[in-house]
RNA sequence: GGCCCUAUCGUCUAACGGUUUAGGACGCAGCCCUCUCAAGGCUGAAAUACGGGUUCGAUUCCCGUUAGGGCUACCA
């Protein structure tokens, strides 16, 4: 049994696309399930969509998203480089080799002739595909116009009325006229191969055995069975996945929305929760289970069971799942995150013991979709109430309120490094005094301290923020709000 | 236009001819719990695009229609 050897060939645009982030995972929980590599190709082979650092960041990203690489073009491995940019004098030596094998020949046509083709075939209503006329040129002409360096390009040669048929994995065999394929460009005119042939040429050279990629691919896919028979390499298994949708159903795209996996990272979502969403976007254990980490997935993942319908990226998902990922966190890693974020906000130069944001974390972390939302939810943890909820102070400050506060405060007074249950207890021995209900005290205490009217156990506040400071909120809001 | 792919609740999806009054999840609504907000529990509204076949029986198989999408570059 051959291993299995599958890769994730992205383009270095500069940023990760979500549906990339799929297509890795796939490839990614394939590998580690079959118990085989997954590689890192970098399909760096269009000079003019040359983006600096695009590179890095990709690998910067993939690392943050957890998909580990067995080969790749930071680390190496047997079949490097890894960079289809470094490789260009194999794919040029075998485009040779089609020529020589009558495969694939050269053309000399410019841009505009090729417009101008195209819009006569437009014209005449039929399917724009280069007309071949460069295989009208007899071999001297050919000769004579490489050596006088006129500007060419190499296109692979079609074979004439042929079907092409490949079994995929997701959506069975499909077909293809070879009447309807181009002679597409094999090696550009600056001497880049076009993706076609640097996929083929690598997947082979690489040994790839399952070539598991986008659904735009489908279409050329032909091409490369093509490539293969031409070169008489046997062919991988392919498995085209189901494309990511905009909430309109057209193809996932910046312009409705965030598309660049560093956007989420930037919005705050946990690495896992992301993978774990995008994993169920064309794809389902099979049972009712939704929530998974990464080892849990490479564990139930089969391609058997990816779907063939486009999916809708569909944000408020993500966002419950991130929730979830985040209640299950521990709550040492979420302080390192929680510090981070103090760090860039407007707290940054107050110092909070961990312990305190241990507990801090503890009390908030049932209410919160991201670990910002500590701050952005309960601010009244790291700073006294500036202002205190209009609604609230409408619906629980009444005129009777100051006193009972004032009672209540008394009360903490006199207790000695009370914890929650002492406030507690503090508090409905001071509202049976009064002669009150629990409630005509919690509530305001709540506004308080807290400015708000939503939040953890009120008592948990207190004791997370203790009793001085406990006490100081409380005078300013009889001071305030009286 | 041509070629190709797809088609179950608003969205992600289950059901691989009968166990289905089509299941789950997100979101939405209501109720419970409750010091508030969450979380949690319960309940509810919500789908097999349409038309033909095949079959004793179709969400499931086939054909067509419709709809949506992808591709149609010297981009990937």
């Amino acid at each position: 049994m051959s291993s299995v050897r599958v890769r994730f060939a992205p383009s270095p645009t500069g940023y990760l696309h979500v549906g990339g982030l799929r297509t890795a995972l796939y490839n990614y929980l394939f590998a580690r399930k079959q118990e085989g590599t997954f590689i890192l190709r970098i399909e760096d082979t269009d000079q003019s969509r040359y983006v600096p650092d695009a590179e890095r960041k990709l690998i910067d990203i993939l690392k943050w998203s957890g998909l580990q690489y067995d080969e790749g073009p930071d680390i190496g491995g047997p079949k490097a480089p890894y960079r289809q940019s470094e490789r260009l004098a194999i794919y040029q030596s075998y485009a040779q080799q089609l020529v020589e094998a009558g495969k694939a020949y050269y053309a000399f046509d410019t841009a505009e002739e090729l417009e101008a083709m195209r819009r006569e075939q437009e014209k005449l209503r039929i399917p724009t595909k280069y007309d071949r006329r460069a295989l009208k040129l007899s071999a001297e002409e050919v000769q004579a116009k490489l050596r006088s360096g006129v500007p060419h390009v190499i296109r692979m040669r079609v074979p004439d009325d042929t079907t092409i048929a490949f079994d995929d994995i997701v959506r069975g065999r499909v077909e293809f006229s070879s009447d309807q394929l181009d002679d597409q460009v094999l090696i550009k005119s600056d001497g880049y191969p076009t993706y076609h042939l640097a996929n083929v040429v690598d997947d082979h050279l690489m040994e790839i055995s399952h070539v598991i990629r986008g659904e735009e691919w489908l279409p050329s896919t032909p091409k490369h069975v093509l490539l293969y028979q031409f070169f008489g390499w046997e062919l991988p298994q392919f498995a085209h996945l189901p494309l990511l949708l905009n909430p309109d159903k057209s193809k996932l795209s910046k312009r409705q929305g965030d598309v660049a996996v560093e956007d989420y990272r930037e919005k705050g979502y946990l690495p896992e929760a992301l993978i774990n969403f995008v994993a169920l976007l064309g794809w389902n254990p099979g049972d009712e289970r939704e929530l998974f980490t990464l080892d849990e997935l490479v564990k139930e993942f089969s391609l058997e069971r990816v779907g063939k319908s486009g999916a809708v990226f569909n944000i408020e998902k993500l966002k419950w799942m991130n929730a979830e990922h985040l209640r299950k966190k521990p709550a040492r890693e979420i302080l390192s995150m929680l510090k981070e974020e103090l760090a860039r906000s407007a707290y940054k130069s107050i110092h909070f013991s961990d312990n305190y944001l241990l507990n801090v974390i503890e009390a908030m972390r049932e209410r919160i979709g991201f670990v910002r939302d500590i701050i952005d939810k309960s601010p009244y943890f790291f700073q006294p109430p500036l202002t205190y909820d209009p609604d609230v102070v409408q619906k629980r400050w009444k005129k009777e309120t100051p006193a009972h506060v004032a009672a209540l405060r008394d009360a903490f007074e006199r207790l000695i490094s009370p914890k929650k249950e002492d406030y507690e207890a503090a508090l409905h021995a001071t509202a049976q005094h009064l002669g009150v209900g629990n409630g005509q005290l919690i509530h305001p205490l709540r506004l308080a301290v807290s400015g708000t009217g939503a939040g953890p156990g009120v008592f948990d506040i207190l004791a997370i923020i203790g009793k001085d400071e406990t006490i100081r909120r409380l005078n300013k809001a009889i001071e305030t709000l009286s």
